[in-house]
DNA sequence: AGCACGCCGACT
DNA sequence: GTCGGCGTGCTC
């Protein structure tokens, strides 16, 4: 007898798997999804690992199997492992992130009358509505009367109904979401040589359309679908119908793929010729690609910057890798994901490529799965999520742009970073890791530094006029700005650089961090600023409505014409949005067409892309925006890119604000001068001497690197340790505070006991955002050399979100 | 999350 | 006495 560690879909599970044993007649393997008994309920799970003794004393049997083969590779299964015990998350979720789109299916709950109904009498209404229900009915579904009673009702009323013996539960899996598309396609139903004897008979009674139909198939080499049929001829239902009602043509219905691709225009391209840093970059991680040396890392950094052709070195090392016979995967961070970008790699890759991303339909998603899984696709591009593809003979992980923040999962569990896993994953399929970047995160330049990783320089920015230097910038200060009366949004230099470009029909970005509080609103006199009542957080004001919004749970109301606290009229709106800039910009420059771009312009699903071909058609002279703007644009036409206050970011209360804030600034930077003419960047700020805004400003990463890395030494901040934000949330504020509190002494016992050394505790604090819908949160941070171990055995009660490795404000 | 078991109040 | 309330504990 075998017994199989299933991972099972329970919240209750967390990070354990359950022992099961395999019925002699089932086919069961590790990655291998089943069905599997748990309490009262049948549950999906995954195989995690098979052996021929028991873990557990009584074990009950697989039920059946999901898929007849494995789901996921033993490498997916034991990253799944990793990722459970580093990020102490459910192992389940560990391994749903691997499974194919559209798996997970829940068992539905159904209500009906027994067979002998007994006393009807001594009801109650509700009682008796339910039963008038069934009568109606047979069948109703759990969930329905949940909407009709509320759930604590139907709780109740169905338990009476129970114990009465008056109805019956029953359960009953949800239908599948997903299936393959099937399209009719029309075949010959006889011979060739038949068919064309047919078409002569068909034309002698002058069938013609028939006969044309009959010749077209006739050339086909397999079915072919109505749409394609008609492009050749032209025919009506009529023909079709009378031609299958003789038996000379049938209907079948074929699986076709949804291809995401297929709308686009994909021209096979050559590869370019390398600059010739390029060049050198390149021969070093091909020399490693084709003869390994066991010595050295098999993780490279390639840092360099905005526009050093780092995209055709992944290109060259995804088709060397192919070469060898393996497949690659190539992670973008979503907003990078355009159709440029995929452009590019489905020209290079022909048919070879698969695209991953949010926007696709699950039933594409879902074709996507299979087709990679089936080893169709040499590449695969996508946001962190494209990592969990289940792509066989794994060689080369690219991950671009490696420092951006979005490859942190923080919003669910697995809170799991793509970087680390990538490498996890890579180390267990013996495959490469090219990480990207023109602004490496300090961690990952710290182990390049350290020899963990190779790191190889780009350095010659490259235009598609030639090579071209960095951009001029310049730092003005706004606190000189006020001293000299200018109380504008403009510096002087910045209004003189605008005009200038205006002058000479060029374009200018408009850079607005507006991170942390950029946009409250505030009363002059006494200094109340506007929260959401629920939230706490600062609100928003949109001129567009004339209303405040709470940007954490859409709360929306009016603006308020007085001060609450000092009813003093004075209220004003501190910080500044993309929409105030317009207002100013369309003030000071009238002529001048403006465009904006953030999250509350782009809710489309399209509207990126129409945004970016306005620009390139020199529609707009002007494009407003926040974080957006400054990644993964290619704008030649920019010569001029402005920030309006580098500071907001600088003052959020996290240790990597300043590595944020030159990141930004670096990016922005980046974006003007891609073209024919030398860019030139105007950075504002309160605090022109900050480092990060002096570093940016020279474009030396290396110099704010020093600076930094000697600060995190200095106050034992990763990479010299590892952080953990533990955060609960509770509808009572005291009640929230004491279970921190517990939670801190719990955990200080626990180091004292076990004599764990270089651990400390920050907090507890309330959150950045101390409040989301209703909701009081409160914060402690865990910082210590290695918490894997420390918060193993630390039971985390409901409530709690165990954030490890963080990003964002800590 | 559900469902069992188990221990106390309002009834036949 | 019993029916039925919901507090505690378990699910391979």
């Amino acid at each position: 007898m075998n017994y199989a560690e299933v991972a099972v879909n329970s919240p209750i599970a967390q990070r354990r798997s359950f022992c099961y044993s395999i019925p002699p007649e089932l086919k069961v393997e590790v990655g291998q999804a089943v069905w599997a008994p748990f309490g009262s309920k049948t549950l999906q799970g995954v195989v995690v690992s098979i052996s021929g003794y028991p873990s557990f004393e009584i074990t009950k049997e697989i039920y059946d199997v999901i898929t007849p083969s494995s789901l996921l590779s033993s490498i997916q299964v034991d990253v799944a492992l990793w990722i459970s015990k580093h990020y102490l998350s459910p192992l389940f979720e560990a391994v749903a992130l691997m499974l194919p789109p559209g798996f997970q299916r829940r068992l539905v709950t159904f209500l009906q009358l027994s067979s002998d109904l007994g006393d009807l009498s001594q009801l109650s209404s509700d009682q008796r509505q339910v039963i008038g229900l069934l009568q109606d009915k047979a069948k109703i579904n759990l969930r329905e009367l949940e909407r009709k009673f509320g759930k604590k009702k139907t709780e109740s009323l169905t338990q009476q109904l129970l114990r009465r013996r008056l109805v019956v539960k029953s359960q009953q899996l949800e239908g599948t979401k997903i299936k393959p598309k099937l399209v009719a396609h029309l075949r010959l139903r006889i011979e060739s040589s038949e068919a064309e004897a047919e078409v002569v008979r068909l034309k002698a009674t002058g069938a013609y359309k028939q006969a044309a139909v009959l010749e077209f198939l006739i050339q086909q080499i397999r079915p072919v679908t109505l749409a394609e049929l008609r492009k050749s001829v032209d025919c009506q239902k009529g023909a079709i119908e009378s031609l299958k009602n003789r038996g000379l043509v049938s209907e079948v219905e074929v699986k076709v793929r949804r291809d995401p691709l297929a709308h686009l225009k994909v021209v096979p391209t050559s590869p370019p010729t390398l600059t010739p840093s390029q060049e050198a970059a390149w021969q070093k991680i091909q020399k490693h690609m084709v003869q390994r040396h066991l010595n050295e890392s098999s993780v490279f950094l390639l840092h360099g910057v905005t526009g050093s052709g780092k995209t055709e070195i992944y290109i060259r090392a995804l088709t060397e890798i192919v070469s060898q016979g393996k497949k690659g995967i190539c992670l973008v961070p979503e907003i990078a994901l355009t159709p440029q970008t995929i452009e590019r790699f489905a020209s290079r890759f022909q048919g070879r490529v698969a695209v991953i991303h949010s926007g696709l339909s699950l039933g594409e998603q879902f074709d996507e799965w299979y087709r990679i899984k089936e080893g169709e696709c040499d590449v695969v591009i996508g946001p962190r999520s494209a990592l969990f593809a289940p792509q066989p003979d794994l060689g080369l992980i690219v991950i671009d742009e490696e420092h951006e923040w979005t490859y942190k999962q923080s919003d669910k569990s697995p809170r799991y970073h793509t970087r680390d896993v990538a490498i996890k994953l890579a180390e267990l399929s013996d495959a490469l890791v090219i990480l990207g970047s023109a602004t490496p995160a300090v961690e990952t330049f710290y182990r390049a530094q350290q020899g963990d990783y190779q790191l190889i320089e780009l350095k010659e920015r490259i235009t598609p006029y030639g090579p071209s230097s960095l951009p001029e910038v310049e730092v003005v200060d706004l606190k000189e700005e006020l001293k000299a009366g200018n109380r504008s949004l403009f510096s002087r230099s910045l209004a003189v650089a605008m005009n200038e470009a205006l002058a000479n029909r060029e374009q200018v970005i408009l850079f607005l961090n507006r991170r942390g509080t950029a946009t409250f609103i505030q009363c002059r006199d006494c200094g109340f600023v506007f929260r959401c009542s629920r939230c706490m957080a600062p609100l928003t004001y949109h001129s567009t409505n004339e209303k405040l919004v709470c940007h954490h749970c859409h709360y929306s109301g009016p603006l308020p014409v007085e001060c609450p606290k000092c009813l003093s009229h004075s209220i004003r709106f501190l910080g500044i949005g993309t929409q105030r800039v317009e207002e100013e910009v369309k003030h000071l420059f009238p002529q001048a067409r403006t465009i904006r771009w953030d999250r509350d312009v782009t809710a489309g699903r399209r509207a990126h892309e129409e945004i970016l071909a306005k620009v390139r058609d020199y529609k707009v002279d002007i494009l407003i925006g926040t974080q957006m703007v400054a990644k993964g644009l290619d704008l030649p036409q920019v010569t001029l890119a402005g920030v309006i206050s580098a500071d907001t970011g600088l003052n959020l209360p996290d240790f990597r604000a300043g590595e944020r804030t030159f990141q930004l600034l670096c990016q922005v930077a980046g974006r003007a001068g891609r073209g024919f003419s030398p860019g030139r960047v105007i950075i504002q700020t309160y605090s022109p001497e900050h480092y990060a805004i002096q570093a940016a400003s020279r474009h030396d990463y290396l110099g704010f690197y020093a600076t930094e890395i000697d600060y995190r030494l200095k106050f034992g901040y990763p990479p010299f340790s590892q952080l953990a934000s533990l955060t609960f949330s509770h509808t009572n504020e005291p009640t929230c505070f004491k279970e921190v509190e517990r939670m801190l002494h719990l955990l200080a016992a626990e180091k004292d006991r076990r004599g764990v050394p270089n651990l400390r505790f920050i907090g507890p604090v309330p959150s950045f955002v101390p409040r989301v819908r209703g909701h009081y949160r409160w914060q402690l941070v865990i910082c210590g050399a290695d918490l894997d171990d420390f918060l193993a055995d630390i039971l985390f009660p409901q409530g709690w979100v165990v954030d490890i490795d963080p990003v964002g404000v800590v």
